[in-house]
DNA sequence: GACCAGGCACATC
DNA sequence: GATGTGCATGGT
């Protein structure tokens, strides 16, 4: 329990407070959006995902049923719509053919199983795969992101070379593995990384100033 | 106008 | 196995 990441954690948690996450109304919309915010601002995923519930397609039956290329239109805003428009029915397809259409039964499977299934499609890597587990299924696994390893990087906590896996081991081997503390440790460290660690560091006022090196963080870029 | 944003797949060497 | 490139909108 003294570890710089429970350290970093009641830091971050003292300072932001509860994050909230996913910012969602149903398990489905979070697997919409982890899909849909892909190298996209979170902003214009929130009008991509207010387009579909205005055309009534925030479930699997309504949104299988809609063509790509209507689909695709839907969500323009989020950016690369027709790759992300096909990624969405391979993600529903899935849904189906394993189970049916129920998000229930998907979540009722094993995590290292449903993981690497859901790595299969065509589409759903690392992250995208962890935060529909972590977010829409409540299973205690691990989200990195380019905040994630940014912020660990900076501070030097990990090595500059480390992976997504190499750093999702990181915390995994060093944390309790709680649902509830994944969940909000990974929005703190995106919360951070917007306000005071992006491409160009602001760190005077940041919570995790007293964890920093000797030296100050690292250049921006690494 | 350049750069960035809660990635991923695929081509090429 | 490492590195480069396409995908696209919207905000700063």
């Amino acid at each position: 329990m003294s570890s710089v990441l429970q350290t970093a954690y009641d830091r971050l948690h003292a300072a932001f407070g509860p994050q909230h996450w996913w910012p969602a109304d149903t398990p489905f919309e979070v697997m919409l959006g982890a899909v849909l915010t892909q190298n996209t601002s979170w902003k214009n995923v929130e009008k991509a995902i207010a387009n579909l519930r205005d055309a009534g397609l925030l479930h699997p039956a309504s949104l299988r049923r809609v063509p790509t290329e209507e689909l695709a239109e839907l969500i323009r805003p989020a950016g690369y719509f027709r790759l992300k428009a096909r990624r969405l029915h391979n993600l529903i397809e899935f849904l189906f053919r394993q189970y049916d259409g129920c998000l229930e039964s998907m979540f009722a499977t094993a995590l290292e199983t449903l993981r690497e299934l859901l790595l299969e499609i065509n589409g759903i890597g690392p992250e995208t795969a962890d935060s529909i587990l972590l977010y829409a299924g409540n299973m205690p696994t691990f989200v990195v992101d380019a905040y994630t390893a940014r912020v660990l990087k900076r501070h030097g906590w990990i090595e500059p070379e480390a992976d997504y896996h190499a750093i999702k081991d990181h915390f995994e081997g060093q944390l309790p593995q709680d649902t509830a503390l994944f969940n909000e440790y990974h929005a703190l460290l995106v919360r951070v990384g917007k306000e005071f660690c992006g491409p160009t560091p602001r760190c005077e006022a940041c919570p995790l100033r007293p964890l920093l090196p000797e030296g100050g963080p690292l250049a921006p870029g690494t």
